[in-house]
Parts: structure tokens; C-alpha cells; sequence
RNA sequence: GGGCCUGUAGCCUAGCCUGGAUAGGGCGAUAGUCUCCUAAGCUAUAGAUCGGGGGUUCAAAUCCCCCCAGGUCCGCCA
């Protein structure tokens, strides 16, 4: 257990004995009270009905009353509130002992021994990804690192769309049109070349009747499970999909395993689901398809039917998308989904038929808005994107310039470019991980290319300046005391650094990745000011030196402990 | 027509689930700050009817209802 939970933890156990004493029955939740009114604070305003006395008598009377223990130090009630403080020399510590002999580790919650299964991504492979698919290998990502951390054992995983009309799409488009006519790309990726073949099919679709009915049946024909059908289409978007790999472990992201959609529908576990739903009670039939009425469930509009087959006998994509989620529970013990607003229907459609099949899981599924351009929203079938590969340069070419703006006299071209690349990719990710995945955004490059203040730079910044300060030190880290910290800017960095688990358990509980990012910069934000308060290398009392490089050590640990948790590279100078 | 999500200073955003102590930050603006460990930093000032209106409560940005604006969905598409 670290530091601050021990802490915490005491601080309920004698709120929990006084209480008893007392007599007063109730949940204890504890505040953290603005800055110098203490450490913790717990509220006594419901407890005034109980005790039929004022909030304000009921604090004093606690804080009278109360115990001290090996943690708490003082205990001063103010107003309504009782407020605690903890042993700081102890706190202090503790905190950079528990750092630096976990390195790495400092942060992770121990083993739940538990299997997480997370899918994300899951893109239809008809082109390349662009920036508003991109939020969700970058939440998904993210999500996946905050629960290893947070000890879940875990897997993720690609959805891989190869039977739908999208790649059927694709598939004829590269079988039948001539490449002259498809436009060149900017880019000699296989996902960029191939995308044009999808935009000029669809338009062809769109116009031609012909086409439409040609890739109608090619459709049909994988969705019955042909195999000629299916290799066809895996074969004409294979390279669409190596070339979204190749861009998403440009930003630090690999996928686990790639499950095809095709899978299902060859192994038969979607036919075990149509025969399991035809017998529920809400099951209809209309010209032959058939259907689930959703209005029993809470699901309103126009239309509550969930079709799951069609007149003509074939499985549609949310039905093999329930015989997958079947098949996920089998393997995991909690199972996430990162999904875009635009699937929320669906998503209550197949929670709703899972529990109609009686699935052991439900998946908890996070949704993310969409990134629009100021002049509306993307599209790949209209060729209206910013593609993710085009902001991953446009961030690495920013952050060159800069670079060499500050370090153009110091570092070498070869070195220039490997921090510029750390960093263009961290400003992206952070960018992008910083707010709350159900806030819209519009996709504006200054803001997307902004390295200042609450910015991926910035922490990593304060990563290399700690990593600066280190490497010329001339004294050993062993043997430090913690006692010679006294300065506000020390203590309130350690009481910051001693919160990391805190923040990582809440991160993963309440899968608000963005609240990691806002730690960081508060994190980074109170190491400078201790670098402005707290001269390290100067400072002549060798005690008092060693005990800040410690400080400094510690706070270099959790600033890239934090920022692996993003995906992002802790570089040590910049 | 209905469902779900969002609305916090000129712009972006945290806090909302689990109501509590002066609503935190950042960008931009203004004014300071490098003979001193990287100034991508630091300090100060200005800037907020928490979309609007009701309600519940000792207490509402937070919970409930209505309204307004934006996003998204309501396919035998994926």
C-alpha cells in the first residue's frame, strides 16, 4: 500500500471509532480541503440531522473528541468541517522512498488478477485514418495502459469490419476500375494509395446501377460465408489496414489481436444467436426478416425494431457483432469498448440482446464525440479529412522548428529530429487525451499544434529539465533525508507526487483518461515552481542538496511513469 | 416528432457521477522576469449572470422539471 492510501485509510478508521462513540451512524467520504486548511477534511453536515445538533458543534465536538494516530498529527475543526493533518515529515518520506525504490513501477495498483478485453479502434479498412477516428486509438490506447497500471491483466483488441458494404466497396473498386483513373496520393502508404479506389468506387456505386447491384452480391456473397467472397475482400484491404498499423505505432499504439467480423459467421456462432433471439418473447417477423421490439426496453423513436436477420436469411452487422461479444466474454472478466456517439443505438441494441441470450458480460463502453472541421464534418467517401498522418507531420514539423529555434546551436541534426518527433507526437496525444471524450470537437490546426501551457510539451519539458539537473550531479542519491525539505514548493510537490496511485485508481474506475493528463500538468506545473523556489546543484548544505536531487528523482519517475500512461515519450532533453 | 450527449471569461478546458469552505487551469491580452541547475519556464493584473427559467435543500456549476442552442442517432447500412 503507499503512503497517502495508509494515511487515508487511518484517518477513516478513527473517524469510524469516534463516530461509533458518538453514536452517530453514517458514511464517511473525505474532502480534500483547499490549500493550508489540511490534508483531509470530512464534512459534518450530514450528521446534523442525526445528532440533531449544528454542523459547526458536531466538527468541534469531533476534533475534541477524536484520537490522534501514527499519521494524523493534528485535528482542527473549522466551521462544519473537521479538518486533518498528516505527519509531513513521515508523508515526505515515505513518498520518495516508495518512489524511488519502485521506479518504474511507482504508481501501479497491485494485481486484481483479473482479465480486461478492450477494443478500440475497430475502423472500417476502406482508407486511411483520419483525425476524428483518431480520438479512439488514442482513448483506447490510453485505457489500456491506465487499467494495466491500475492491475488489470489486459488485452486489446480490432473489430475488424471485413464483411460490410464498406470494404465490399473497396474490394470492387480495386478488382475493377483502372488505376489511371483513380487520383495519386500524397502519400506512398498503402493505405493512401488504396483509398482512392474506395472513393472513386463509391461514386460509381452512387451513379451506376450496374456497380450497385455488383457489389450488392459481392456482399451478399461474404456474408453467406463464401470463401472465395471473403478472401477477396481481405486480399483488396489487407494493405489499408497494414498501413493504419504502421500509423498508429507511429503514435505509440499496437494493437493486440485483429479479429475478423468473418470469424463468426464461419465458426456458426452467429447462427447460435439468431436461433436464441427467434425465440424471445420480443422477437417479430416482417416479409420474412427478422426483428427485436426495442420499445420494451426503453428504446424510443420512428423506429424500435432491431432487425438481426434479413428476408433473405443473411446475419447483419450488429448480429455477428453480439456472437462477438460472446465470444469476448468467454476470455475476459470485464470487457470496455471505446465506440463513437454515432454507435450508442447499436450499442443499447446489443447490451439488450446480450442479456437476452443471458451473456455472462456486458461490455462497459466509453463514447467519444466527433472532431469536425470548422466547415463541417469529415468524410472519407467525399475526400473531406485531415488525415491523422497529415497531423502527425504537420506536430513533428512544428516541433522541429522549434527545436531548432532553442537548440539549433547545441544539438545535432540527427538528435533534432528524434526530440522532434517525441514531441510532435506527445503535443497530439496529449491534445487529443486532455478532454473528455463526450465533448465535440472542432479541429482547428493552431489549437491542435498550440505546444504552451496545459500541452504535452510542457510536461515534457519539466521530464528533461529534471533529467538536465540529474545528470550533473556530483553526489550520490543514497542516504538522503527528506527532513531538509521545508519549503512550501517541496512539500506541496511531494503531497503531489504521494497522489499518482490516487489519480491512476480513479483514471481507471471512473475510465476518465483525461484526468491523468490534468495531473500531469499539475505535477510538471509544481516542479517548476520548486525549480524557481529550490536551487538543486547550487545549494551548499549537501544534506539539504541531496535530499532535492532525491526530490528531483522522484518527481523525474512519476512525471514519466505519468507520461508512458499516455502513450507519450519522456525524453531527457529537448 | 422522439432518444442520448454537450453548453463554465474573447477562445479552450477542470470540477458534475458521489451537492458543501473564495468555480481551478491554459491560450490570448497587459506588465515584469535569463551575469543563477534548459525562459517550451516563472510572477503579477484584467477577464465568469457556470446557456436561460423554475424547483428540491441549511447549501446547487453539481440533483429534478421546462425551455433555448450545437452534436448524434431513430436503415432488412456499418
Amino acid at each position: 500500500m503507499y503512503p497517502l492510501d495508509e494515511a487515508k485509510k487511518e484517518i477513516v478508521s478513527l473517524l469510524n471509532k469516534i463516530l461509533s462513540k458518538l453514536d452517530y451512524d453514517c458514511k464517511i467520504k473525505l474532502e480534500i480541503p483547499p490549500e493550508s486548511l489540511g490534508d483531509f477534511a470530512f464534512p459534518c453536515f450530514s450528521l446534523a440531522p442525526i445528532a440533531k445538533k449544528s454542523p459547526n458543534d458536531i466538527s468541534n465536538e469531533i476534533a475534541k473528541k477524536i484520537e490522534k494516530g501514527k499519521w494524523v498529527e493534528k485535528i482542527i475543526a473549522n466551521g462544519p468541517y473537521v479538518n486533518f493533518f498528516i505527519n509531513t515529515e513521515k508523508l515526505k518520506n515515505l513518498t520518495i522512498k516508495s518512489i524511488l525504490s519502485n521506479q518504474n513501477n511507482y504508481g501501479n495498483l497491485k494485481n486484481k488478477n483479473k482479465k480486461a478485453l478492450i477494443e478500440h479502434t475497430s475502423a472500417n479498412p476502406n482508407g486511411p485514418l483520419h483525425i476524428g477516428r483518431a480520438r479512439n486509438p488514442i482513448i483506447g490506447d490510453t485505457i489500456v495502459r491506465i487499467f494495466k497500471a491500475a492491475g488489470y491483466d489486459v488485452e486489446s483488441q480490432f473489430y475488424l469490419d471485413d464483411m460490410g458494404k464498406q470494404v465490399a466497396i473497396l474490394a470492387w473498386g480495386v478488382n475493377n476500375l483502372d488505376p489511371k483513373d483513380v487520383p495519386k496520393s500524397k502519400y506512398d502508404k498503402p493505405d493512401h494509395k488504396t483509398v482512392g479506389y474506395y472513393q472513386l468506387a463509391s461514386k460509381l456505386m452512387d451513379e451506376d446501377e450496374k456497380v450497385s447491384k455488383e457489389i450488392g452480391e459481392l456482399v451478399k456473397r461474404s456474408e453467406e460465408g463464401e470463401k472465395k467472397a471473403i478472401d477477396l475482400v481481405h486480399k483488396s484491404y489487407n494493405p489499408v489496414l497494414e498501413g493504419i498499423k504502421e500509423s498508429l505505432i507511429r503514435i505509440n499504439i499496437s494493437v493486440d489481436k485483429y479479429v475478423p467480423e468473418s470469424n463468426f459467421v464461419k465458426d456458426k456462432s452467429v447462427d447460435y444467436v439468431v436461433e436464441k433471439l427467434k425465440k424471445s418473447k420480443y422477437c417479430g417477423k416482417e416479409k420474412g426478416a427478422y426483428y427485436l421490439d426495442m420499445k420494451h426496453f426503453g428504446i424510443q423513436g420512428r423506429n424500435t425494431n432491431f432487425f438481426f436477420i434479413r428476408k433473405d436469411g443473411t446475419t447483419l452487422y450488429a448480429t455477428r457483432d453480439i456472437a462477438y461479444h460472446l465470444w469476448k466474454a468467454k476470455h475476459a472478466d470485464l470487457l470496455v469498448n471505446i465506440l463513437g456517439e454515432d454507435h450508442k443505438l447499436e450499442s443499447k441494441q446489443v447490451e439488450i440482446a446480450l442479456n437476452l441470450v443471458k451473456a455472462k458480460l456486458i461490455p462497459k463502453v466509453i463514447f467519444y464525440s466527433f472532431v469536425s472541421l470548422p466547415d463541417g464534418k469529415m468524410s472519407t467517401r467525399r475526400a473531406r479529412v485531415v488525415y491523422l498522418d497529415e497531423l502527425i507531420d504537420e506536430c513533428v514539423k512544428r516541433a522541429y522548428d522549434e527545436v531548432k529555434k532553442r537548440r539549433g546551436k547545441e544539438l545535432t541534426e540527427k538528435k533534432m529530429n528524434d526530440v522532434a518527433e517525441v514531441i510532435g507526437i506527445g503535443a497530439l496525444r496529449y491534445n487529443i487525451i486532455k478532454v473528455q471524450p463526450e465533448k465535440d470537437i472542432e479541429f482547428r490546426w493552431e489549437e491542435a499544434l498550440n505546444f504552451e501551457g496545459n500541452a504535452s510539451p510542457f510536461i515534457q519539458y519539466s521530464h528533461a529539465r529534471a533529467c538536465s539537473i540529474l545528470s550533473k550531479k556530483q553526489d550520490e542519491i543514497k542516504d538522503f533525508s527528506t527532513t531538509f525539505l521545508n519549503h512550501n514548493s517541496e512539500i506541496d510537490l511531494i503531497k503531489k507526487l504521494a497522489r499518482f496511485p490516487i489519480v491512476i485508481d480513479e483514471a481507471c474506475e471512473g475510465c476518465k483518461p483525461h484526468s491523468i493528463a490534468n495531473y500531469l500538468f499539475d505535477v510538471a506545473s509544481q516542479f517548476n515552481q520548486f525549480y524557481r523556489d529550490c536551487p538543486v546543484l547550487p545549494e551548499k548544505n549537501i544534506k539539504t542538496r541531496i535530499g532535492r536531487l532525491a526530490l528531483v528523482d522522484a518527481t523525474r519517475i512519476v512525471l514519466q511513469n505519468g507520461l508512458d500512461l499516455l502513450g507519450i515519450v519522456a525524453p531527457e532533453e529537448m
